[in-house]
RNA sequence: GGCCAGUUGGUGAAGUGGCUUAACACACUGCCCUUUCACGGCAGCAUUCACGGAUUCGAAUUCCGUACUGGUCACCA
C-alpha cells in the first residue's frame, strides 16, 4: 500500500491533476510590474469597514500598476454564510466607483480564471489534496473534535504548546493500512496537512507593511479539508486560489500575520512562489467601558458597517478620501495637488502605511465631507440630497421635487464664491439645515422655535421695511438700500459710527439685519441673509413677517 | 501561557543617525474680518517621541531589558 493507494481511495474520482490545473490557468500576461488583487470576503454579512479598507487598497494597488482586480467569493463556512452577501458587496462597490475586473455573482461570470466562488472549485481543491496525500504531505486525520478539545486541555495543563503537532499529531503516524482500513469503516475525518517546520527555528518574513519579521517555522497539522462538506479551509484554499488566479498580492487584516508561516510551508509544499503579503492594520475603537483601543466591531459600533455611511449620506469620495488617509497618511497633501485625479491614481505606498492600528475619525471625514460638499455644484448637491432622500426620506424628496427650482438656489446660497461655504456634512443633515426656507416646514414647524426678543416698535419697523424691500441684483445694492433704510429710521449706518455715540441712534443697521433674520428664518444663526431674502421673495417675508406679529 | 507586532500631542500621523528649536491635517483656544453663523486670515497648542539602560561627537530614529496595548493559538474566515 502506497500514499497513491491512499489518495486514490479517498479521491476515486478526481482525475486531473496540479499540472493539469497548472495548464488551465496559466500566468496571466501582463505588463512588467503589474498587480493582481483580489477582494476575498466571506459571505456572513454585512461589509465592514476594516474590509472595505483592503478592498480599497487593493484596488488602487491594481489600478495602479495596469494590473487585476478580481473579487472572489469565499463561501467555504456553510454555517454561517448569508444570503445576498455578495449582491450587497458589489452594490456598496460600485456605489463607491470600485469594479472588479473579474467576478461571478447572480450567475454572471467575468474573467478567465473562475470559478470565484470556492464551493464550486472544489474539484480543484480535492486535486491538490490528492496530490499532497500522494507526495505524502497530507494524511486522513479520525480525531473526533472532543478528543482534541482534551487533548488541548491537557497541554494546556501541562505548559505545553497547544495544537496539533509531533507527537501530538496522532494520526500522523498511523500507517497506510491503518488509514485505509479506517476510512473503510466509514470513520469520519478530516484531511491535514504534514507540516515540514521546526517550531524552534525561525524564518524572515518580509511583509510590505512590517518590514521583515521573524516567525517561528510551522510545525502545526493543520485540516486543510473539512470532514462534513469536503470543502478546504481558509488556508488551503488561499493556496490553491491565490496560486491559480496568479495573485501578485495579497492584502489582508494584519490578525492573518500569524498564520503566514503554515501559509508559506503550504506554498513550499507544492513549490509554488508564494504571493507579497501587505497585512494592513486593524481598525480600531476606543472601548467607552475600559478606555482601551479594540477592534471596531459590527455589533457595538454602527461605524464598523459601510451600511452607515450610506445611511448617513456621506458622499462617497468623502468616506474614500478618509480611508485612502487611513492608508496612506499623505493621501490628503497628494490629492490637494492633484486635484484632478481619482483616488485610483494614487500612488499607494505599503511601506508608508502605519503598521499600528488606526482609529477611524469620524471628526476627520465630516471635515473631508464637508469640503468636498463645499466644492460640488448646486444641481450636484440636489441630485445627490435628492437621491439620498428618495432613499431615507422620501417626504422630504418629494418636496425636493415639486420645489425643484427653490431646492437648487437654496443650494446655491454662498457656493459661487471662491471660498464656498460649508455647512453640510451629510445629506441626512441637510433637510434640518434648510427646511425653514421652504413655507410648508417653515409655517408648520417654526412657530415654536421663535425665542422673544422682539419688540412691537421693531416688529413695525420691519413691516415698514419689507413694504419698500426690492430684489437687488447684487448684495451691496441690497446693503445700500437697508443702510439708508437705518438712517431715515434713526439707526446708524455701521456698528462703528454707532459705537461712537450710541445716545444719538435706537441702534445700527446690524440689528435691523439680526431682527429681520430671526423673523424671517426663526433662527438667529443662518447664512448670507441677502441670498434668503432673494430666495424667500417679497411675498414670502411680508408673510412671514404677519406670521411672527399674529404668534406673539 | 507560547508566538508575533505595536507604543510620537486631545486625534490621525510625518519622521529610518545630524537639515527636527518634531511636518501636515483634524479637534481645541485666542485675536482679526464681519449684518448673525459659518468661511477666511493670523497666532497658540509635544523643550519632547511608553519607561530604563547601552552604542555614538550626536538617537524619536540602532541595540538590550521592562511595562502597557493589540493580534493569534478552531473542521471561522
Amino acid at each position: 500500500m502506497t500514499t497513491k493507494d491512499l489518495a486514490d481511495l479517498i479521491f476515486p474520482n478526481i482525475t486531473k491533476t496540479v499540472d493539469d490545473y497548472e495548464k488551465m490557468y496559466p500566468e496571466r500576461g501582463l505588463k512588467e510590474g503589474a498587480k493582481v488583487t483580489r477582494y476575498a470576503p466571506s459571505p456572513t454579512g454585512f461589509m465592514h469597514i476594516g474590509n472595505f479598507l483592503s478592498a480599497v487598497i487593493d484596488y488602487v494597488l491594481a489600478k495602479n500598476s495596469e494590473g487585476v482586480f478580481y473579487l472572489r467569493n469565499e463561501d467555504t463556512d456553510k454555517a454561517r454564510e448569508v444570503e445576498h452577501a455578495v449582491e450587497s458587496i458589489m452594490k456598496i462597490l460600485k456605489n463607491y466607483d470600485i469594479y472588479p475586473d473579474e467576478y461571478e455573482y447572480e450567475n454572471k461570470i467575468k474573467g478567465e480564471y473562475g470559478p470565484y466562488i470556492q464551493s464550486e472549485r472544489k474539484e480543484i481543491y480535492h486535486a491538490f489534496i490528492k496530490h499532497l496525500i500522494e507526495i505524502g504531505r497530507a494524511y486522513p486525520c479520525f480525531c473526533s473534535k472532543e478528543t482534541l478539545e482534551e487533548q488541548r486541555k491537557n497541554q494546556e495543563l501541562d505548559k505545553e504548546r497547544t495544537g496539533y503537532y509531533g507527537d501530538y499529531a496522532f494520526c500522523r503516524h498511523l500507517t497506510i493500512e491503518e488509514q485505509m482500513s479506517k476510512i473503510k469503516e466509514g470513520i469520519p475525518y478530516v484531511i491535514r496537512f504534514k507540516s515540514s517546520g521546526d517550531f524552534n527555528k525561525k524564518f524572515i518574513f518580509d511583509d510590505l507593511v512590517k518590514g521583515k519579521i521573524e516567525l517561528p517555522e510551522n510545525d502545526q497539522d493543520i485540516p486543510i479539508m473539512k470532514s462534513d462538506n469536503l470543502l478546504p479551509t481558509y488556508h488551503f484554499a488561499h493556496l490553491v486560489d491565490d496560486h491559480l488566479m496568479r495573485t501578485t498580492h495579497v492584502v489582508r487584516g494584519e490578525e492573518w500575520l500569524s498564520s503566514v508561516p503554515v501559509h508559506i510551508d503550504l506554498f513550499r509544499a507544492f513549490g509554488f512562489k508564494p504571493p507579497k503579503y501587505i497585512h494592513i492594520p486593524l481598525i480600531l475603537k476606543k472601548d467607552e467601558e475600559t478606555g482601551n483601543a479594540r477592534k471596531i466591531s459590527k455589533r457595538k459600533d454602527p461605524e464598523a458597517s459601510m451600511q452607515y455611511y450610506e445611511e448617513k449620506g456621506y458622499p462617497p469620495l468623502a468616506v474614500i478620501e478618509a480611508i485612502m488617509t487611513i492608508a496612506n497618511s499623505n493621501y490628503e497633501e497628494w490629492h490637494q495637488a492633484h486635484p484632478e485625479s481619482t483616488f485610483i491614481e494614487f500612488p499607494f505606498s505599503p511601506k508608508k502605511m502605519s503598521s499600528s492600528g488606526a482609529y477611524f475619525d469620524l471628526e476627520k471625514l465630516d471635515n473631508i465631507s464637508k469640503n468636498y460638499i463645499s466644492t460640488l455644484k448646486k444641481e450636484e448637491v440636489y441630485d445627490q440630497v435628492l437621491s439620498w432622500a428618495k432613499k431615507y426620506d422620501p417626504s422630504f424628496a418629494n418636496l425636493l421635487e415639486k420645489e425643484s427650482l427653490r431646492s437648487i438656489a437654496i443650494f446655491n446660497i454662498e457656493r459661487q464664491q471662491k471660498k464656498p461655504r460649508k455647512d453640510f456634512v451629510h445629506w441626512s443633515g441637510v433637510k434640518a439645515q434648510i427646511s425653514y426656507l421652504y413655507d410648508q416646514y417653515f409655517f408648520e414647524d417654526y412657530q415654536k422655535t421663535y425665542a422673544d426678543i422682539t419688540e412691537k416698535e421693531t416688529i413695525e419697523l420691519l413691516k415698514k421695511y419689507a413694504n419698500i424691500y426690492q430684489e437687488y441684483d447684487t448684495e451691496s445694492e441690497w446693503f445700500e438700500q437697508m443702510k439708508q433704510f437705518a438712517i431715515q429710521n434713526n439707526y446708524a449706518p455701521s456698528p462703528k459710527i454707532y459705537q461712537e455715540d450710541p445716545t444719538l441712534y435706537k441702534g445700527h443697521v446690524g440689528m435691523i439685519c439680526e431682527s429681520l433674520r430671526h423673523v424671517v428664518t426663526g433662527k438667529k444663526e443662518t447664512p448670507n441673509l441677502f441670498q434668503i431674502l432673494k430666495i424667500i421673495g417679497k411675498d414670502g417675508l411680508l408673510k412671514r413677517i404677519e406670521f411672527y406679529e399674529n404668534g406673539n
